[in-house]
DNA sequence: CTGAAAGCGCTAACAA
DNA sequence: TTGTTAGCGCTTTCAG
C-alpha cells in the first residue's frame, strides 16, 4: 500500500504539500503541482479514505435503510440515491430492515460508528437519534425532521375521482398495514373523500405489505365480501394478486369487479388486464431525497424542509369506462 | 464523542485495558472487567469502527455488486447476503452497476480505499483486481475465483425436458443478453440438448434484461415468428411480458403458445395464467455466497472453491400438458 | 509557497 | 494482570 508519506518522498516534498495538493486547498506551486502528480501516477497512489474519515470524523458513506427490498418499490428508490450520490463519490451503506425493530437500532448504532456523512431513511426514525443529517424518505409523519414524500392526500384523490366516475356498487377498501404511515394517510383521504361524495364502502384490514401475504389477502377478500365489485388496492402487488383470484373466480375484470392500484411498479403493465393505477415516482424519491441529504450534509441552504412530489393517476385497463 | 480514553479514566485503568476488554483479548482482571463494564454503560461507549478499521486495515465492511437492482432477481440475492452479514456485524456497502462499466472500477477502487472486508460481486470482475478476498455470484465464469452459482446445466435441461413432453411445432428460444455468462450457458445447455433430441428451434436475440427491453422484445417475437408456438424465455421478466402480448394477439396460453421463464421471481405466481418456470434460489445464493465470503475473509479452510445450487422446475400453468 | 509536528481513536508489542 | 509507547495514514495549524 503505497502512502501519502510514499508519494511525498518521490516528489521531494513534504506529506503536507501532498495533502494541500490532492485536497485543493491553499497554495502549492506550479512545479511542485506537477512532481506531485507524476508521483502519484507512477506510484499509483491512492488516498486511505479510512485515515481521513478517522481525521475529519465524517466518511464519504450515507447508511440508507429501507422496510423491506424486495418489495418492488424500494429497490428504484435505492437507485435513485444510489445514482445521485455516486456523482459526488458518496456510497451508500443497504440497511435492510425487514420488519425487525432491532435492526433500526443496530443499524443507526453501526451508522455512528463509521461515521458516516448522513442517513436516508425510508423507515420511520424516532427524532431522538437524530444527531446526524438525516432525511426520511416515503414513510414521515412529516414534521419532524427533512423529508421527501409523494403526495398521498392527492393519490387518495385521484382513486376517488377516477372510481366515482365509474359505475360502482360494493367498493371495497384494502387498508394498507397499520404502522406504514403513508399507508394511513392515504387511507384516511381516501374514506374521507368518499364519505363526502356519500358513496359507500367496506374496508378489508391487511397487515403487511409482503408477497406472500398478497394472496391470502386476495382470498380473504372474496370470501368476506363476495359481492364486491370496485377494489381499492393499498399497492400494486396486493392489486396484482386479487387480478388474478379473480380470474380463478372467473369474475371478469374489470366488467365484474374493477381494481386500482398504488405505487406503478414495473409489473403493473405487465398484468392482465393491465392496471390502473397511482403513479409514486420511487426513483426521483431517492434522487430527491439524495439531493437534500446532500445539502444538509454540505451545510447548504435548505429553501424547505419538506419535499412534496406529485403522484398521478396512469390508466389501464382495470377501471370500468 | 467518548473515545476508550475517557472509559479508560472513567474506570482507572489504561486505555489497553479497556481494548483487551472490548475485544475480548488477553487478560483483564474479574474486577477490572467489572468497572470498565461499568463505565462503558454510564458513558455510553461505542467504539468508533473507523480507528479500528485504520489500525487493522480491515472495516467490518463488504462490497457488493449488482448489475441492475431494478431487476427482481437481486433484491433476492441482496437480502440474502445482507442477512447472512448481519448476524456477524458485517454491512454492506451496495454498488448498483446497470450495465455502466466505468463504475466497476471506480467501486473496486472505493473498496479498496475504504480497507472493505470482502467484495461480492453478481457483476464479472477481471482476475487482476482481486487483491481482496472475492466471491463471484451468478455471473460467474467459474474457474478463475471462489463462486456460488445455481445450476444452469440443469435449468436447461429441466427446460428441455419440460418441453419435451409437450406437443410443440414451433419453438423459439430467447437469447439473453450476449455479455451475460449465464444467459449464454443457459442458452448453449438448451440449444445443445435439443439438438440432441433432434427437436428444431429459432432464436431470437436480445440485447437486455432491462424491463422496458421485455415488451419490444416480445412484440419482436411475434412479427418474426408469427408461427411460434412455444418459447423459451430467457426469463421471468421476459416470458410476463409474452404472456400480456399474447394475450393481446388473441393467442391463448398455453393453448396456442406455451412459454417457460427462468428465475421464478415473485411474481411468477401472479401471472395468467400462472408461469411454469425454473426457479433459481436467490436468496440463497445470496446467503450461500456470503457464506463462502465469510470463510475467506477468517481464513478458514473452504472445502470447495465453487458452489453449485440446485435448480428446479416449478410446475404451473404455461405449459401444455 | 512549503515543512515540522501534533493528533484523530484505536491496538499490539513489550515491559513492568 | 496491567500500563507505556508507538504508530496506522491523513490533515491542519503554525512557523518559516
Amino acid at each position: 500500500m503505497t502512502t501519502i508519506k510514499d508519494v511525498a518522498q518521490h516528489a521531494k516534498v513534504s506529506p503536507a504539500t501532498v495533502s494541500r495538493y490532492i485536497n485543493n486547498r491553499g497554495y502549492v506551486g506550479t512545479d511542485t503541482r506537477q512532481r506531485i502528480a507524476k508521483a502519484i501516477e507512477e506510484l499509483n497512489y491512492v488516498p486511505n479514505e479510512v485515515a481521513r474519515s478517522l481525521f475529519q470524523k465524517k466518511s464519504k458513506l450515507i447508511g440508507l435503510l429501507l422496510p423491506d427490498i424486495a418489495n418492488p418499490f424500494f429497490p428504484l428508490l435505492a437507485q435513485g440515491v444510489e445514482d445521485y450520490f455516486h456523482q459526488y463519490g458518496y456510497h451508500v451503506i443497504l440497511g435492510n430492515i425487514q420488519e425487525n425493530p432491532d435492526k433500526i437500532a443496530a443499524y443507526l448504532k453501526m451508522f455512528q460508528q463509521n461515521f458516516v456523512a448522513g442517513i436516508l431513511s425510508a423507515v420511520p426514525l424516532n427524532s431522538d437519534e437524530l444527531n446526524k443529517a438525516t432525511v426520511i424518505v416515503d414513510r414521515t409523519d412529516c414534521q419532524s425532521t427533512y423529508s421527501i414524500s409523494a403526495n398521498n392526500q392527492q393519490g387518495a384523490q385521484l382513486i376517488v375521482d377516477a372510481i366515482t366516475e365509474t359505475s360502482y356498487e360494493n367498493i371495497v377498501i384494502i387498508a394498507g398495514p397499520q404502522d406504514v404511515v403513508t399507508a394511513n394517510t392515504r387511507f384516511h383521504y381516501v374514506t374521507r373523500a368518499l364519505a363526502n361524495q356519500g358513496v359507500n364502502y367496506q374496508v378489508l384490514e391487511n397487515t403487511s405489505y409482503r408477497f406472500n401475504n398478497a394472496l391470502t389477502t386476495a382470498d380473504r377478500l372474496f370470501t368476506e365480501f363476495p359481492q364486491v365489485d370496485t377494489v381499492i388496492a393499498a399497492n400494486d402487488v396486493q392489486a396484482i394478486a386479487i387480478i388474478q383470484k379473480a380470474h380463478q373466480l372467473k369474475r371478469r375484470v374489470p366488467k365484474d369487479l374493477q381494481i386500482i392500484g398504488y405505487d406503478d411498479i414495473p409489473m403493473s403493465e405487465l398484468t392482465i388486464p393491465r392496471l390502473t393505477t397511482i403513479q409514486q415516482p420511487a426513483f426521483a424519491m431517492g434522487w430527491q431525497a439524495a439531493d437534500m441529504l446532500y445539502q444538509l450534509i454540505n451545510e447548504e441552504e435548505l429553501v424547505d424542509k419538506h419535499r412534496l412530489l406529485d403522484v398521478k393517476l396512469i390508466t389501464r385497463d382495470t377501471l370500468r369506462k
